[in-house]
DNA sequence: GTGAAAGCGCTAACAA
DNA sequence: TTGTTAGCGCTTTCAC
């Protein structure tokens, strides 16, 4: 049996209250003769207090919970490595929990998380039909990566929402027009479609708009956010339009895919086709050709939402919306 | 205020006692209609239970703790996910903790998740010093990957232990003596070493002495496990033997970087050099040229801890140990 | 079938 | 400066 404030109050001739002061330190009055006795006592006694105890009074647990869609992405995993960073600094801990952007398991997760008492949660939403689609926000909750509109926060009820994020939209469009003016005049778009309202994708068609290319939805692909979309978005783009001379990736796992395929096919990289990323995951400068992509600041999006988040449960102070900006990564495959 | 047991009681007009025995489900002698009535009005009032309670009364928090070097390592992430998927499924969710291999975080994590109350703990060890760094286990604790002598074990006290791992010293055996199959006279090794007797730096060693190769300790290098250990250990390499001809990679971030840096040398793989990597990361198929390596069978690492864990915190099976089989992945780079 | 009593380990408010 | 009282929400005897 794990020792109490109770066994070091008894050896230590005082109350558990007096204890339970001590060891908390912080402001309090207690005689540094008492104070010295207890530590001393609690040190060899090895004492560690009970969470689910100090939890039940509190009502604080000092755990973060991480719901994204998949740690082994890596654009996630660096995510979750500059949120356990923060939170540590604080003494938090983090709470992990994959979704594979199934709505329906990210609501059990949502709910499964606030019933575990986490003090707040970060959450890689997946967005299905543009709106979040949990009950309501019982928890704070800021959301990284994946805008919420400002009607969908209204919606959600109780608890604050942050959100920390980058100009999608911005990114895809400066990404689109630098491979317009490289020359390509059919440049392709593949990617993952979560949501009616597809940021990504409005910044590779308004790129088009600006540029007079007419969009040709043959040279549009959406799938998933993986190795796999980026193999079979170009392997049918390549058979719907064989003229595709550039391709605007949703991420690098689909950019890897195309450079896969691309290879397989025999098209040249960047001088038959131009590949363009986006995240750029730490992988994307060792492929062959090196990976041209617009880096995420990744793991600041993870260090920023828990600092945030940690700095509400705390101090109280308010959530916010914050705009992280991306950098483009000039390589070879442009 | 979160709804709490006695407000359904007070409602359905029943004690708390019944109610608790109702929601808990399993065996109990409650009627059919008292049943349903707490059951209705539970749904009615959105009642989720409060984990702090439930884990001060019962000593169990449904979370079991994951100790890993780093979860931006896609090693790890992918254990983390066989992790997470695995103790999903029984109601258990995972506490990620990122050490760094380093020893003092280490023995601090470890501590605090135990006093986290979590009911396991999965331990990607960093085994400085040939030993486990915590003073004693206190939760029972699976460690993955990295093996521990059973004398370690014993020494460690109280709760148990289980292991799942890999034979390590025989894949770099049979990788190594690959190499040599294919011609290599001078391969080298390149890799981490936390551990004062390395299992993947014996194999390596063993296959030479089996071949008659004298060990040179130029073609030896030491570093960490990543991309940075390869580049800065093969441009020693070839600054101290101009020839080695092949090199055995500590895993495959390790690997990405040899074969970064001999393509800056103008050094030809498989031609002039052939490596071969360990762990098959997701990105291994996807370098150029494709990095021939040793699979691990990362996820099901994972699955395995967890499986054995909750099993054993459920129905108390005992832990063991657990060797699981590599497959050669033989690609382009050999 | 159901409930009363007790307590898990801790902390907040108030007394002394 | 220290202690008393009370209770967080739940579960576990054990009695009815």
């Amino acid at each position: 049996m794990a020792v109490t404030l109770k066994d070091i109050a008894e050896r230590a001739g005082v109350s558990t209250v007096t204890v339970s002061k001590v060891l908390r330190g912080g402001k309090h009055h207690i005689s540094a003769a008492t104070q010295e006795s207890i530590l001393r006592i609690a040190g060899e006694l090895g004492y560690v207090p009970n969470h689910a105890a100090q939890m039940l009074k509190t009502r604080r647990s000092h755990q973060i919970g991480y719901l994204l869609p998949d740690i082994a992405n890596p654009f996630f995993a660096d995510i979750a490595r500059g949120l356990d960073d923060e939170a540590k600094k604080h003494g938090y801990n983090v709470l992990m929990y994959n979704t594979d952007n199934d709505p329906s398991g990210e609501q059990e997760a949502y709910l499964g998380l606030s019933s575990r008492m986490v003090d707040g949660i970060v959450f890689v939403h997946s967005l299905v039909n543009d709106e979040i689609n949990i009950p309501s926000i019982r928890v704070p909750t800021v959301f990284v990566d994946r805008t919420i509109r400002s009607m969908d926060v209204g919606k959600s009820g109780n608890a604050p929402i942050g959100q920390i994020f980058v100009d999608a939209c911005k990114a895809f469009f400066d990404s689109t027009e630098l491979l317009i003016g490289r020359g390509c005049v059919r440049p392709a778009f593949i990617s993952a479609q979560y949501r009616q309202h597809d940021l990504r994708m409005e910044g590779y068609l308004n790129a088009l708009e600006t540029h007079g290319i007419t969009a040709d939805e043959r040279l549009i692909y959406c799938g998933k956010y993986d190795v796999d979309t980026g193999i079979n978005g170009i392997r049918h783009i390549l058979s719907m339009a064989p003229d595709v001379d550039g391709v605007v990736c949703g991420d690098d796992l689909i950019a890897i895919g195309v450079l896969e395929e691309l290879d397989r096919n025999g098209r040249k990289v960047p001088g038959d086709v131009r590949v363009i990323g986006f995240d750029d995951i730490y992988f994307a400068k060792y492929c062959r050709p090196k990976l041209t992509t617009v880096a995420q600041p990744s793991y600041m999006l993870g260090a920023e939402a828990a600092a945030m988040l940690i700095s509400h449960i705390e101090n109280g102070s308010p959530l916010y919306r914050k705009q992280l900006d991306c950098a483009l990564k000039i390589r070879e495959t442009i």
